[in-house]
DNA sequence: AACACTAGTGAATCCAACA
DNA sequence: TTGTTGGATTCACTAGTGT
């Protein structure tokens, strides 16, 4: 089902809302898209910061904190009601397979993770941004606020979602990918600047850490929203790393700025977009195909490495060991007393006097299999 | 068996409850303590994790999960109605410039959060519990669950709290202490053993993490109370550090347990304390990183230094050549035919025309990375 | 004594395709 | 929709045993 769609979307017949800003209040703006049109989503939404009086460095300097307009509610509730009306709006759009992150600060992400769950997302991870060069605390009063929480949730408990997991483990040296991301913040040439030369918005997100959410949680050809487009970083990640986005923004200026800056990133080539797949997305190769191909020999004898279990391979592709018979997975299992077992690699055949494990043997076929493919 | 007697500290007069065990539920036992009697709250709520069947490693081997009826909850409704009852209770008997710490994961802390900011605390940090040996996501469906989350809090927002400022910067060799913290899970001989050799409490927390919380927000001499006592660690470092404590527990096979362990406890001299500073490790840089810093491109080639072999770097941080794909160890080793390769001594990108190892560049985000604490 | 190797385990919301 | 089955999947650390 899921890669039906992502064909089309590849060839070229993508909706028409993709790649495009729409200005607009976010809930009003996303009634313009169908139902289930998204595969990811990515939000940022105002933090809900209290700030009270302004803040000084100790060299008496001014701290250019958050207080635009856009972050000022009156209440907890007031947050509450915003944060579920664009939450359901977003929800709406969303493929039932797809995910949802959301990012924010202590403020507001415990109000926007209740939230989540009140309507029904399932939370999958929650994912630490790890800052490299937070601001300080100047007061000396708290902890240097050194993160930012992500919530990474799938539309409900029984979503098939999209996990990159072996493009992770790469990215990671071969260890599975954590919870707790370590990503600088968006400072020098990658930060967008007004004409006075001050930054252009105040909550501008790195695009390192836009990229490691899409190649985690997209493929390529994907549609990602991002419901506060703000500076345009979703959009200019998505486009770097051929996925396709749709923004929904309020403030002229800033999706003037998104505009040209997405307009300059160029698609990375196509061999440089390939995700690392595991095993699951191999063809499968029946064991029965090593029979056929004369890799094994009915009534041949399958070992356990450490010698303990034996079977006999039948004609038909099934194995049986004493009174135990049925596919290798089910004997390996039964022979071990377990529930489940990996018949692939756990028994062995006999190649010039040597055991040979039977997955290499699977990896024989699907190598021809790849030739005689293409 | 309503508590222990242990030697008074010289700080003066402490109430009756003070270094006590009150066996029974939260919310009827705080009843039994006087309004605005406790210095700081430390509280370890049941997580409300909800696992369906079971679940194993890939060794078959059985995973032991968190089952207990405490940890049950009908409904978020419910959860929610749990967590406002002892909020209120531990409220009451908060003094008014006292703060509260709750520990939880993905599966609480929002709620838990949103009922903080509803019953008027106000939120000073939330503090990342980075573990070092978290447990592996086994079946490669999510990033590895590798942190919890603490949320620290005073009664309201013009409290006068307690904050060591000055001591977390000398324990953070002199740069303030960032709200993300790196220790082990507790393993080995501080895991209290039952008679049959297994855990005795399915959660109990390093002492590191209270020692850190207790040197940071409260004073020599201070009142503690843990609502939700379990294996006692509250009360072991609270006593080790010359704090005070008060625990609230349900079950009695705990309460003495706790008792033997805070007993064999002594109170360190003040000196002692400076040995809590930990090592810090040269932080683990992953080849993504390079990507993500812009010292490496999605599409760019790496090569061997004999010239013999190329790679291209695909945007997921693995590396393909030819018919191999993988990360850059794994690569590495496959066009050498070997079993094993360092990718980073191995290969080289072009940089202003000529050769630098990657593994130069790896030690400049390293540089960067210092700071942070890996 | 030092090292090698095996076994065990930790707050976990942990499968997907097919009949 | 429900049940069946093939077969994919782990990191850091401790403790114990054997050489």
């Amino acid at each position: 089902m899921r890669g039906v769609q992502l064909k089309t979307v590849a060839t070229g017949a993508r909706p028409a809302f993709a790649d495009t800003i729409i200005r607009g209040d976010c809930v009003a703006a996303l009634e313009q898209l169908p139902a289930h049109s998204i595969d990811v989503v990515f939000a940022d939404p105002p933090y809900n910061l209290q700030l009270e009086g302004g803040l000084t460095r100790p060299d008496q300097s001014v701290v250019d904190g958050v207080d635009d307009a856009w972050d000022q509610f009156a209440s907890f509730e007031a947050y509450d009601a915003f944060t579920r009306a664009w939450l359901l709006a977003v929800r709406r759009v969303l493929k039932p397979d797809g995910t949802i992150w959301v990012i924010g600060s202590y403020h507001n992400i415990f109000r926007v993770g209740t939230m989540l769950q009140d309507l029904g997302f399932w939370i999958l991870n929650d994912v630490v941004w790890r800052k490299t060069n937070p601001m300080p605390n100047f007061r000396g009063k708290r902890f240097t606020n050194a993160h930012e929480t992500m919530i990474w949730a799938s539309r409900g408990p029984k979503s098939r979602y999209t996990f990159n997991y072996e493009a992770m483990k790469a990215f990671n040296d071969d260890v599975q990918m954590r919870s707790d991301w370590l990503i600088p913040i968006c400072t020098g040439s990658e930060r967008l600047k007004d004409e006075a030369g001050d930054k252009l918005h105040p909550t501008q997100k790195p695009e390192a850490l836009l990229a490691r959410v899409l190649l985690a949680s997209t493929e390529p050809g994907d549609i990602v929203l991002d419901p506060f487009f703000g500076s345009g970083t979703t959009g200019a990640v998505a486009k770097r790393l051929g996925r396709h986005y749709v923004g929904v923004e309020r403030e002229e200026a800033y999706i003037e700025a998104a505009t040209a800056r997405i307009a300059a990133i160029e698609t990375a080539p196509a061999a440089a977009l390939q995700l690392l797949k595991g095993k699951k997305a191999e063809p499968r190769v029946p064991f029965g195909a090593l029979l056929e191909r004369g890799l094994v020999q009915a009534g041949a004898i399958l070992s356990a490495a450490n010698g303990r279990h034996q079977a006999r391979v039948r004609a038909d592709g099934s194995v049986e060991s004493g009174s135990h018979s049925g596919s290798i997975h089910k004997v390996g299992a039964l022979v071990q007393g377990l529930d489940a077992c990996n018949g692939w690699t756990f028994w062995h055949t006999h190649v010039d006097g040597r055991l040979a494990l039977i997955d290499t043997l699977r990896q024989q076929v699907r190598d021809e299999m790849a030739v005689a493919g293409g």
